[in-house]
DNA sequence: ATGGTAGCCTTGCTA
């Protein structure tokens, strides 16, 4: 089962190349985060067209996320639980099969000191309550996560990992200077300078089972592309 | 040189 993650800033900017990831990399679950569309402005045909299904959750203009997937979604939570008035469509969660998995949008939090900070820590501590909660159901699950690099943030982001879950590129790839985003702005791509700030986060069920994991640089390379390129791994189910 | 770029329905905000 192979499992893929891209934050493609609008999904409707980034269809043609969205189309072509599908046709080249053939995951059976793609998880897309910055979506900046509503479920029903999302160019569900053209992704159809190719065979696959859709959940999705979103607004106009920011945020966003969605589950794209060979077999339909089962069980789907759309949200993260735990806060009733959360506004920000940041989290969907589904079954395929045995194993479930979570397409993840953190609030970025800039700037720090502001509301929008505090709301990022308090996200990332209900992102670990849910994961707990999860944890318990001791079924394989897969988030896909960002994370940038403030302390305090970054406490959370390993707090997160001491539950219990592996980060699936590290498993493969010890190496420093991989990259999930490159920044539109300054030459980054070109310089080849960013952030691995898309992760595959693997349940222990879901880790015994782990066969690959790579980052796919092709998107990126585009013209019109994502400032964030796919990242995937492939489970033994 | 605190810059630079992309997306949105915008004259700024978010990333």
């Amino acid at each position: 089962m192979k499992i893929a993650s891209w934050n493609v800033n609008s999904v409707k900017a980034r269809l043609p190349h969205l189309l072509a990831f599908l046709e080249d990399a053939q995951p059976d679950v793609l998880c897309l985060q910055e979506t900046k569309c509503l479920a029903q402005d999302f160019p569900m045909l053209e992704v159809k067209g190719l065979g696959y299904h859709v959940e999705t959750i979103g607004q106009r203009a920011y945020n966003g996320v969605a589950l794209v997937s060979r077999r339909p979604a089962e069980e789907v939570v759309a949200g993260l639980p735990g806060n009733g008035e959360d506004e920000q469509p940041r989290y969907i969660e589904a079954s395929f099969g045995e194993v479930r998995v979570a397409s993840v949008y953190l609030p970025n939090g800039n700037p720090v000191g502001t509301d929008k900070f505090t709301y990022k820590l308090g996200w990332m501590e209900r992102l670990i309550g849910h994961t707990r909660e999860l944890l318990r159901r001791e079924i394989p699950f897969v988030l896909r996560d960002d994370a940038l690099c403030r302390l305090e943030a970054r406490a959370r982001f390993r707090a997160l990992l001491y539950l219990g879950l592996t980060d699936a590129y590290r498993v493969f790839h010890p190496e420093p200077h991989r990259y999930t985003f490159r920044d539109y702005q300054a030459g980054r791509w070109h310089r080849d300078e960013g952030l691995r700030i898309d992760h595959l986060l693997l349940s222990p069920h879901a880790a015994d089972r782990i066969a690959a994991c790579s980052i796919d640089k092709k998107p990126r390379a585009k013209d019109r592309s994502s400032d964030h390129t796919p990242i995937w791994c492939e489970l033994a189910v």
